[in-house]
DNA sequence: CCCTCACTAAAACGATCGCTCTATTCAGAG
DNA sequence: CTCTGAATAGAGCGATCGTTTTAGTGAGGG
């Protein structure tokens, strides 16, 4: 078993997973090689075959799960630390620019390069991808709907919101500047203004 | 042999570029292979060290180049073909939307995958992936500065349509639908209709 | 004619890819 | 104790990576 309670800090498989996470992050899926992942998470490559048969895809749809959760965590957050809707839109830009500052504007969106060099294929990582998009979406209209917004609109707010961040984010590492981040959360805010009329 | 005058189609070089524009956009730049770009312009290796002595990413970045004056004119072309300049940010969404569904889902934004797989490195192909953002990010806000917009607000909207329409187009790619399209179109419309009271 | 040189062609280089294979270690069950 | 099986360790597989090297082709100027 691959650890009881006692002393054990972090399970290999665990180390795996967070490693790779950072890894697809950062390069993609295929710019990311197995011996790397285990290499980063100090543990060999047998040991990622043994908690992973499916090879390097099966850690990769693992690593974006992982990913995935963590960020709707901090989404969430960001979205309950202000009531008003608009504002809730505008923290999770602004909270999406400064991890990215701190990171030398590297660790962006855990899933979009990942998705983007799959496509083609018929992997099962664009379905964890699309799944970490709607997840996300659905963080977003549910806080639109608590704040009294129509469902349609609430919808169609929380795709265009969740698009718009993406864009955002990828625009802001390219340019290695947290403006278009921040120029997207207060139109953003201002488009949700505009139903609250 | 690459083509005596009368008939001669594309030369060996614009083949090459051609080549390298479509497979960097499905594939992006590390699962794309030099050798691949070559087989696919019919060009050999040689060739192709031979037009392109920086090796792979010289010709990642004629491609890129390539591509973003394409989608350019694309762009401008959707701008111009309305008068109204919410109806011209719809229309751009739409074009978007055919596109993509046309070639099957798999021809997105030729500078997104490439951008975010080289950001580590110090390559030249994240400024000109970064050029290729604020070239289009200037067509808008001309369009919008052209209908009277303020230069600042023109500016703002711009660096938001594109980010919209950026994130909105591989979310569309992952879920295999036109929908964030469509709806981040209606939504830019409206943002844009906010302005314009 | 020959010579030049842009261009094409293909073999081969070392490095790395994802993955398989065989040992080895070690805690717990009998 | 022996035996088992999960977990670790790393050598090695064929394939492919980007690149270099060498040879060959053919049109144009002297």
């Amino acid at each position: 078993m691959s650890g009881y309670g006692g002393g054990m800090q972090t399970s290999t498989r665990d180390r795996i997973v967070v490693a790779a996470a950072r890894l697809l992050q950062r390069q993609g899926y295929v710019g990311t090689g197995i011996k790397q992942i285990a290499q980063e998470a100090q543990a060999t490559l047998g040991s990622v075959y043994h908690f992973f048969p499916g090879g390097k895809e099966a850690v990769a749809v693992a690593a974006i799960r992982h990913s995935t959760e963590e960020f709707s965590a901090l989404l969430g957050k960001a979205l309950d630390s202000e009531d008003d809707p608009a504002e809730a839109v505008s923290a999770c830009a602004r909270q999406l620019a400064d991890e990215l500052r701190e990171s030398g504007w590297t660790d962006g969106c855990p899933v979009t390069a990942a998705a983007l060099e799959t496509l083609g294929s018929d992997s099962e990582i664009q379905q964890v991808c699309a799944d970490a998009l709607r997840g996300w979406e659905r963080l977003v209209a549910d806080k639109l709907l608590r704040c009294g917004f129509p469902a349609e609109s609430a919808r169609e707010l929380a795709t265009t919101v969740v698009c718009a961040l993406e864009g955002a984010e990828v625009t802001a590492q390219v340019n290695r500047s947290e403006e278009p981040l921040l120029v997207a959360g207060r139109q953003l805010a201002r488009l949700v203004r505009s139903y609250e009329i």
